[in-house]
DNA sequence: GCAAAAGTGTTAAAAGTACACCCATGC
DNA sequence: GCATGGGTGTACTTTTAACACTTTTGC
C-alpha cells in the first residue's frame, strides 16, 4: 500500500471461473457463449464483475458458480488461480480479472437455464489446440488452470474433487490419466495411492458394474497434501504465465 | 466477464511486494514503515496503487521494485503470488491487492533513500512468530510467500535466484537450508543437484575463501523445472490461503 | 467356462541415505 | 602439520516399475 493521498484511477474488477470436470474420460471446461460485444458469440469463461462494496473475492466466485452452473457449493473445490491485468485485455477499458479454479464431479448436463446465453462443457483439448477460439485472454487462463490442476494432482488430494463422495481406485486413476494425458499401470497405481497416508479411506461398501469383480469404495481422507507424492511420469511443470 | 451493461462499483487496485533475500543465512523480507494512517508507524510490505490506465500489473510491480528498493530488474525473479480482496482488509475502503513475490541475491543494505520512510530487511521468523506486527493482512501474504518459495525450491530452479550470477554448490545448499529450515548432507546434496539435468552448469572458475579447498563455480542452467525434483525432507506443502 | 475388472506377489533396477574417506587450500 | 571446507566412493536400505498371477463377478 502506498502512502500518497492522491487518488488513483479506479479499475473494474471481474471474477472469472475455470470449472473443470471429467466427462467421457476427458478433462472438460465449462464455457458460455457471450451475448454482447465485445466478442459477441464467442465462447468465454463464466464470470462477472464484483458485485458490491462488501463482497469478498471468494464470495463473488461462489456467486458466479451458482449463477452460471448451479453446483452445490458443498462438494466442490474452489481456489484462486491468478489475476490477469494486461492493459489491453478488454477493449472496453481497464478490466482486471481474478480467475478462480473450480473442480466438480461429473455433472448431468450443462444446465444452460440460468444466467448465461448457452453454457456447455468443452474438452480442453479443443481449446489448447486452438480449434475453439475464446474471448479475451481466456485461453491463457485455461492453460494456466490446466497446469495448476496437473501439478496439484501430484502433491494434493485434488483428484478426489473430480470424484463422487465415494469412488473406486480406478475412478481415481481415470482422473489422473485424463488430466495428465498418460496411461498408468492399474496395479501399481492401486497400491501407490493406498500407501499415501490419509489420502483415501476405505468405506464398507462395494460397487458392482456389469463385468468383473466388484470394487471397493473409498472416500477422501483428511490429508491436505500427499506424502509421498504421486509423481507425474516424465512430468514437466512449466511455470504459469499470469499477466 | 458478465454480459450486463450495468456499471459495477470500482475498487482500488494495489500492488504489494514480498521481496525475499538471504542475509546471514536467514530468509529475510523487505519491509517499510508506514508514514500515514491507517497503521501509521507499522511495518508493511512495499507497494502502491496501480499507477495509470495503461500500466500492466507486472509493470507496476517492477516500478514499485525500483522505487522502494532499487534492485536492477535484470537479475531478479518476479512472479505473481496472489490477490487479496477481503472486503474489510483496508479500513479506508475497498482495496484489492495483487501481491508479487520477488527473490533477490544478497544486497548491500536496505537503501532507505528513495520513496519509503524506512526500509529494512527483517527475518521472516520474526513475522511468523508474531513478534513483529504488520499492517493490513500482510502477515498472511508473507506466509503465503514463504510457502510458495519453499514449494518452488523443490520443483524449479528458484534457489538460483537467491544467488549471485555464479555460485558454489554450498551457496545453493545454504539457500535450501535457510528457506526450508532444515539441515542437508553436503555430500549427497552436492551430487543430487548436479544430477538434475540443466539445473546448474559448471563455469571454468573457482572461488577461494579463507579456509579449505576452493570450490567450483556454477551458473543457473536453462531448466525451468527440476526433474527429478529436490525433495523437501519430511516436507509438508500446505495450501495457500488467499482471500 | 470365459471374459473382464479387481486385487496380490515377486523381482530386478533405480534412487535415496549414511557415512568413511581423500583432496586442496590457508595458516 | 593441522583445521577446514570441497569432493568421491561405497555399502545399505527403500522405492519404483514391470508383469505374472489369483480372485470375483456377469453372462
Amino acid at each position: 500500500m502506498s502512502d500518497e493521498n492522491w487518488s488513483p484511477p479506479p479499475v473494474l474488477l471481474a471474477v472469472d471461473l475455470v470449472i473443470f470436470t471429467l466427462r467421457h474420460s476427458q478433462l472438460q471446461v465449462l464455457l458460455v457463449e457471450r451475448g454482447i460485444d465485445p466478442y459477441r458469440g464467442r465462447a468465454a469463461l463464466p464470470g462477472g464483475f464484483l458485485n458490491n462494496d462488501s463482497e469478498d473475492l471468494l464470495a463473488a466466485a461462489h456467486r458466479e458458480l451458482d449463477e452460471e452452473a448451479d453446483l452445490d457449493a458443498a462438494r466442490l473445490h474452489l481456489e484462486q488461480l491468478g489475476t490477469y491485468g494486461a492493459a489491453d485485455r478488454d477493449p472496453r477499458g481497464r478490466v482486471v480479472s481474478v480467475a478462480y479454479l473450480a473442480i466438480a464431479p461429473h455433472l448431468p448436463e450443462p444446465t444452460a437455464g440460468t444466467d448465461a446465453a448457452g453454457a456447455a462443457w468443452r474438452p480442453v483439448d479443443a481449446i489448447t489446440s486452438g480449434e475453439l477460439p475464446l474471448a479475451f485472454d481466456h485461453d491463457v487462463i485455461i492453460a494456466d488452470g490446466i497446469e495448476r490442476a496437473r501439478s496439484k494432482l501430484e502433491h494434493t488430494p485434488l483428484a478426489t474433487a473430480f470424484c463422487e463422495p465415494t469412488f473406486t481406485i480406478s475412478d481415481l486413476q481415470q482422473v489422473y490419466e485424463a488430466v495428465w494425458g498418460v496411461d498408468l499401470d492399474p496395479r501399481n497405481f492401486y497400491r501407490k495411492v493406498q500407501k499415501v497416508p490419509d489420502f483415501i479411506r476405505p468405506v464398507d461398501a462395494e460397487r458392482r458394474v456389469t463385468k468383473g469383480r466388484p470394487a471397493r469404495l473409498f472416500t477422501a481422507g483428511p490429508a491436505t497434501s500427499l506424502h509421498p507424492p504421486i509423481p507425474r511420469p516424465g512430468g514437466t511443470a512449466e511455470p504459469e504465465g499470469q499477466r
